[in-house]
RNA sequence: GGAAUUAUACUCGU
């Protein structure tokens, strides 16, 4: 059983959508009876493949076989909804979840705000955000990031920051993935100085930008007009040993272009070759 | 053995 699971978890990690559901059809017929942890990865697979629907087939299929679904269960199943934007749906099933006696845990409760919070329902983010704590159940850093996430997203920047100063106050140190939200979500919105202050906070408290970071912020900056500084920021990121991505290849081209720097563009996409990176 | 958070163009839609 394990073993067939493990094969279904790397078969649909791989992308082998249909290897995966022969797995599974394959270890039922063997007399090996699915537990929830095969449901629940085959479910998995299916929902990061797009097969949403065709999860939830199987999700009624194990409750038919009397196999309880459990949290693993239902935040694969609302993470799928969510991300094909289904979020009443996913919703739904959240308190599917709570009726049938499986108490949301901390990684449901975030699924479902990060669903909410990219559908632009941030103040239902915050409603479950405040429901997981009279429950007991303790936010994490996924959580404050997908809810800062939410509310940059939405324009709601105090909001945003409001939640940033409270995350420390409740045991979650801001990370990579804080700042990066925050420093992309503000110079998206053309504000460039938080962006930077941000970038230097990350530093003194000794948080090592990383390639999202720069590729971030590189951005934003040559969209503001900032074309010197995004370039200097370039530099700074390999001489502190961040490979650069395709992404971030294709983000400074796009900016050179922009600024109608078109040989240095093409003197880029020539550097990409150079160091390896395939151009996309 | 299974689940949740951050970066890129264009077009179109709101």
């Amino acid at each position: 059983l394990v073993t067939y699971s493990s094969l279904l978890d790397g078969l649909g990690k791989a992308g082998r959508l249909e290897e995966a559901f022969s797995v599974f059809a394959k270890m039922t017929e063997e007399g090996c009876e699915p537990d929830v942890v095969a449901y629940t990865s085959l479910m998995d697979v299916l929902g990061k493949g797009g097969k949403t629907n065709h999860a939830l087939t199987i999700f009624r299929a194990m409750i038919k076989k009397n196999c309880a679904p459990d949290a693993v269960t239902y935040s694969s199943l609302i993470d799928s909804l969510g991300k094909e934007g289904r979020v009443e749906e996913a919703y739904y099933f959240f308190e599917d979840s709570k009726r049938k006696g499986c108490t949301p845990n901390v990684s449901v409760y975030s699924t479902l705000i990060d669903s909410f919070g990219k559908k632009g329902l941030v103040d239902r983010a915050l409603g479950l955000y405040e429901e997981m704590q009279r429950m007991q159940c303790s936010p994490n850093n996924i959580t404050f990031n997908s809810l800062i996430y939410g509310f940059v997203k939405a324009g709601r920047f105090s909001m945003a920051e409001k939640l940033f100063g409270e995350m420390e106050h409740k045991g979650c140190i801001p990370d990579v993935v804080t700042y990066n939200t925050l420093i992309d979500g503000f110079g998206k919105m053309g504000m460039i100085d938080e962006a930077e202050n941000y970038f230097k906070e990350m530093k003194k408290k000794g948080i090592d930008p990383d390639l999202i970071t720069f590729t971030s912020l590189i951005e934003s900056l040559g969209k503001a007009g900032k074309l010197m500084k995004a370039c200097e920021l370039f530099d700074l990121m390999e001489e502190e040993g961040c490979s650069p991505s395709v992404i971030t290849y294709n983000v400074l081209i796009d900016i050179l272009g922009r600024a109608g720097k078109v040989h240095e563009a093409a003197m880029m996409f020539h550097e990409m070759k150079v160091n390896g990176c395939m151009p996309d």
